[in-house]
This record gives C-alpha cells, sequence and structure tokens, in this order.
DNA sequence: AATGAATGAGGTTTCATTCAT
DNA sequence: TATGAATGAAACCTCATTCAT
C-alpha cells in the first residue's frame, strides 16, 4: 500500500529525473526508466507524448523560476553592483531544490527542445556582467572575455549544485565564490582602465 | 598519389575526432565515421579494436603532454605563484593544438574509459591551487572551495578553447583571465585569514 | 440538452465513420476515433466488443438494403434487361444515403470480417450479368469476362459515389454510363455471336 | 548451395512484393518480410535506407516503363482511335510481367511516395478519352463523366492483372474489353450528339 | 454507462560489432 | 589490409484491448 500509493506519474519522474542526469538527454533509454519505475512503456506513453515530452514535465516547474530569477539577476546587479554576492546567494537557494534538473538543463539536454537552453542563460549572466563593466571600464570592454567570465562564474555556481553538499554549506561556497569575483573584478577592471590610461 | 597517400588510419581519425567532438562519445556514430572517412566499417575494426580504441588512439597523444603539462603546472606554481598567468600562457600554446581532443577528454567522453578523466585533471589542478593557497593561509583552506576555484579556472581555459580563436587572441583571454585570476585569489587569501584573525 | 442528447453511441459511430472511410479498417486508430468522438476507450469497449465490432455497428444497416438490393437487380434485369440503366438510378438513390459506408465496404475494409464482401458483391452483380449474356448469346459466356464486365459497371458506380456529387448530377451521371454499358454490351454480345457463327 | 545461392537483395524484395501486395504499404510489416525471407532486420537496414526505399526498389523498374507507355498510349489514340484495344492489349503485355508491382502502385500505395500516383495514371488516361471525345461530340464532354470512363477501363485492365491468368487469356479478356469499349463509347457519342441536336 | 490508467506485443529504425572473402 | 554483408539487441513509439473504479 504504502508503495502503490506512489502515483505512477511520480515513479516515472524521479526514474526519468535519475536516468537523464546519469546519462543525458540522447543516452537516456525510455526502457530503463520504465523498468526502474516498475512501469510499462505503455503506461509512460499514456502520461508523456514522448521521451521530450517527459523531460519537460521534469524541466518546466523550474523553468519559471529560473527566468525570473535571471530577470531579476540583472536588474539587482546593475543598480548595486557590489551585491553580486547575495544574489548568488539569492540564486542558489533556489536552485537547490532542484539540482538535478538544473544539471540536466545546463549540461545534459542535447538533442532535446532545451539543448540552446544553457546559451540563453550564458548570455543572460553575459549581459548583466557587460552591464556592469561597461559603467567601470573606459574603453568597450572586450565582448569574449566578458562572455567566459560570466560563464566561469556561473561554472562555480554549477560545481557547488554538482557537489550536493547541504544547503549551508553551498551557501558558503557561494559567498566565497563571490569574494573571488568580486576581486577578480576589480583587478581586471583596473588592469583595463590602465592598459587604457 | 598525394591524396591516397593518406593512409587510412589518418583518415579514420580525422573523421573520428570529428564525430566524437561534434556527438560525443555515447552518440558518436561509427557509421558515420567510417562514411565520412570515406573507409569501411571492416578497415575501422582491422585498426581498431572497438569504439573505446579509437577514441584511445585519438586522445593517448594529447595524454601524455597533458600529464606532463600539468605535472609541470604544479611544480612552478608552487615555487612562483606569481607567474601563474605565465604558465596558463604555456598551457594554452600547448592544448591549442589539439583543441578537439582537449574539449573531447574535458565534456565529451562519458560512457567511455575516459569518463573520469576531466576529474583526474581537475584533481591535478585542485592540488596546484591547494598547495598555493596552504602557502598563503592560515587555517588550512576548504577542500572543497579549492576544487572549485580550480575548477572554474578550467572552465575559463576551456572556454577559450571552445571558441576557437586565433593564437594570439587565445593568448590575450588566457593573460586577463589570469588578472581576473590573480584579484580573485588575493581578495580570498585576504578575506579568509581575516575570518581568521 | 440538445447536443447532450446525441448519444455516446452516435458520436462515435459518426466518428468511426469517418475513420474507416479516410484511413481503412486496418490503419484507422481507436484512439483517434475516441478522441473525435470525445469519448473514453472504456465508452467505446462498453458499446462495442471491439474493433470490428465497431465496424460492423456501422455497416450493418446499410448491408440488408445492400443485399435485398442486389437480388431486386438480379430479378429485374432477367425480366427486362432494357431496363439496366434505371435499376442503376434506383441503386444510386438507396447507395447515396450511404456514401462513405459503401465505399468502406467495398475498398476500405482490408483486415476486417468484411474483408471479402466486395467479391460477394461483385459475383451478384456477375451472376446477373451473366443471365443476362446467357439469354442472348449462344455459347456459354466466358465466366471471367462476364465477372470483369460486372465488376467495371461495379466500379463506374463507386466512382460516381467516390465522386460525393450531389443527387441530380450522380443521375446524370448513372444513366450516361448506363448508355456505355447499354452500347458495349451490345456491341459485345454481337461479336460473341459472329464469332461463333 | 541452390538456396543460399539466391542473394539476401532476391529474397527481401521477394519478400517484400508479397507482403506489400497483401497487406498493402501502410499494414505491411517489415519484421514479417526479414522473417518469411530468412534475414535479419539489419541485412535489410544494410540494403535499404528505410520502408519506403524498399518499396521503391520493388516499383521503380516498372515505373519507367509505364510512363512510357502511358505517353505512348496517349500519343497513338489521338492519332488512330479505333486502334484502343491493340493498344490496351500492347499495355497489358508489358504490365503482365509485374502484376503485382502494378497492383500494388495502383491500389496499395497509401501512405507511401507512391499514394498520388494512380491518380496520376488516371490522369494520363483521362487526357487521352478526352481528346478523343472532343473529336466526336459537338459539345463540350463532361469532364467527371470521361474521368469516370477512363477509370472504368483501367478497372477492367486492373481486374484482368488481379486474375493472375496466363498471358493468351489476359489478351483474349482485353481484346473483348477493348470490344465493349468500342461499342459503349459509340453509343454514348451518338446519344450526346442526339441531345445536342 | 463510463472513466482513464495500464498492458504488452509489435511497429520502424540504428547501432556496435563480426566474419567470410 | 580491406571489403561489405550480416547480426541481433536495443532504441523510440503506437496500438487494440483490459480492468478496477
Amino acid at each position: 500500500m504504502i508503495d502503490e500509493e506512489k502515483k505512477t506519474v511520480e515513479k516515472i519522474k524521479k526514474a526519468a529525473l535519475e536516468e537523464f542526469y546519469e546519462k543525458g538527454y540522447g543516452k537516456a533509454s525510455l526502457r530503463t526508466i520504465c523498468r526502474n519505475a516498475g512501469v510499462t512503456t505503455g503506461a509512460l506513453y499514456f502520461h508523456y507524448e514522448n521521451k521530450e515530452a517527459l523531460l519537460k514535465a521534469i524541466l518546466e516547474p523550474l523553468i519559471a523560476r529560473y527566468e525570473s530569477l535571471m530577470a531579476e539577476y540583472m536588474g539587482m546587479e546593475l543598480e548595486a553592483p557590489e551585491k553580486g554576492a547575495d544574489i548568488d546567494v539569492l540564486m542558489m537557494s533556489f536552485i537547490l531544490e532542484h539540482r538535478k534538473e538544473a544539471i540536466i538543463i545546463m549540461e545534459k539536454a542535447q538533442g532535446s527542445c532545451y539543448e540552446g537552453w544553457h546559451k540563453r542563460i550564458e548570455a543572460m549572466m553575459g549581459q548583466a556582467v557587460m552591464t556592469f563593466y561597461r559603467s567601470r571600464v573606459i574603453e568597450e570592454p572586450d565582448k569574449e572575455l566578458i562572455r567566459i567570465l560570466a560563464r566561469t562564474r556561473l561554472d562555480g555556481c554549477l560545481e557547488i549544485l554538482k557537489g550536493n553538499y547541504d544547503m549551508e554549506y553551498s551557501l558558503y561556497l557561494t559567498k566565497k565564490l563571490g569574494v573571488y569575483a568580486t576581486g577578480g573584478t576589480e583587478k581586471l577592471i583596473k588592469e583595463l582602465n590602465e592598459f587604457h590610461g
């Protein structure tokens, strides 16, 4: 009873999350998902139109929050750049509840309709970082450099996610990464302006 | 003649490099590789025992250099930490000649025997960074934090590789990333010591 | 109320008629039928034992009329062969009300228990035509020839059905086809008797 | 040896021809084809890209002849309409060697790229018949009537094909059908012109 | 009378790998 | 060295049908 009360949909989503996380979308096997969920292929296809729909069902809930968060991120950093670290903390506490989903969308979605999502997210972060640099640097900052800076910051966050630490420790790491980023940014800006002068 | 002198093995390796790079080890198709190489499956299997052996043939040459480079990296940064940026430059000029191979081993080897390699490399960099932090920080630095710091630095390099820029620009970006890293490191060390005091 | 009064059975039959007509029995999908009828599979299976029973429910009403019509056809043509055209008209006005059902049974029933029906119908027409030829031709007419003659006449009627013309035009075409058939029959009979003589 | 000398491709084509002929393209099962051919799915897919390519391999040889034949048909009937029957004979002797293929393309190709072929062929015959009628009838003949006339003539030919008679008998039937068609045409033309007068 | 979740066999297709030549 | 035909398991997906509610 206790075990059977768990609805089929939940069993499928759980098994699918694990499979997508481990093998990536392209290599994930629906058969394996069904087997691990203790369900037949027919049951899966009753609930989800196809492989991609299953992935969507798993990621969609995260996405709304993810986007709104990113938008917020862009706004805040512009107004109060020194709060960058705080925002990272905010982001962490949000995402930590959907670790695997976030990792899937950022690194394991190749072949699905989310294939390009990580680039969109990188672009958003890139925009925020660029806006900040523009306000501090005399010459137009190098676009690729900014992109890479944003990307490595994102990678830091992802690395924390992948570590699967508890919330407190994750936030600790996030803050330290924030300090590092601030120091790096300051130094880089100084150097960029010196070269100009 | 000139064209036919290009040995089968070379044609296969070239096509395989492209396929592994584009699709990743797991999703790469030997059929496609053979087709693009203008070679039959039999020929491929005459030269390579299986899919993994083909990947090995492509990556092995890089690996020796990669490891020795990493070892060197560790030694140098310990002795002369301020030369971090220079070492990055050195690394770049090495790896730039094997862009795709490096990216494959770091991000596209899932499912192969190189699946865990990126972790080894991260560990090596982590060691180097840890050694440096230990020499500057009073308390034992947090291991995970160091690991992540090393990892993001690696990601920066990878990002440059992925950009496929020309050597000059790649080195420019590497240097700037070095400046950023130095600034971040300094600030973080200061903070870590302050907290202690 | 007005809309809900339309019984489930009717909705199912309507959707099924369309689906069988478009895709044929074998390729018709019960899912699609249910979806288009706005009904669940359970409801369908409450009323019909299986796919074939559903087809039966759709075709059965037509069949009784069809058979009696054919019987009548045989009798009339024997007594008054010159009325062939009139009978075609009669047949048309009957069948035109069940266009799709007639087409299904004649051309789209493969895989069902009606798979052989079109042959029965062809045989009936063949009998009628044979009876007529026997009364006019000295030697026993070739059975296959008669069968094919009957079949092409049937095809003419079917073609009119498939055209989905209005009644008036359908009857016009039927009449013209009748003229053609009469002319063909006369000429053929003459030739058959000449060869004999 | 005797049995194994029969090449795989031939075994596949033979089994496929039978399966397509019996079940139609859509319902034909590649598994069944492979089983009946004594071959694995892999073998089939080595030789043919997909289901449709297999059908193409079976029909293509017929098609070239079919089209050239139809073109010839159109030209001849225009110049010498009384030779209609002769042409039917010509057509028969051509097609008789590819009975099943012809039937597949005319009646069993739904769902494949040949889905529309039978309409093209009907249109060709319709053109030829229309041209003839135009030259004999005062008023423009009714398009649909002509179409149906052409179609029934085609059906007669198909019926002979489906009968799987020997060549001699097939030609006999074809000739008789030609006589019937001539008689029908004459009578119909007379009537059409009378109505006009 | 009806729901709708679940079944499981079967559909087409792809794949790494083998082997006689 | 190399060919290329063949294997057979596994991929995603659809289907008619069943059954507890």
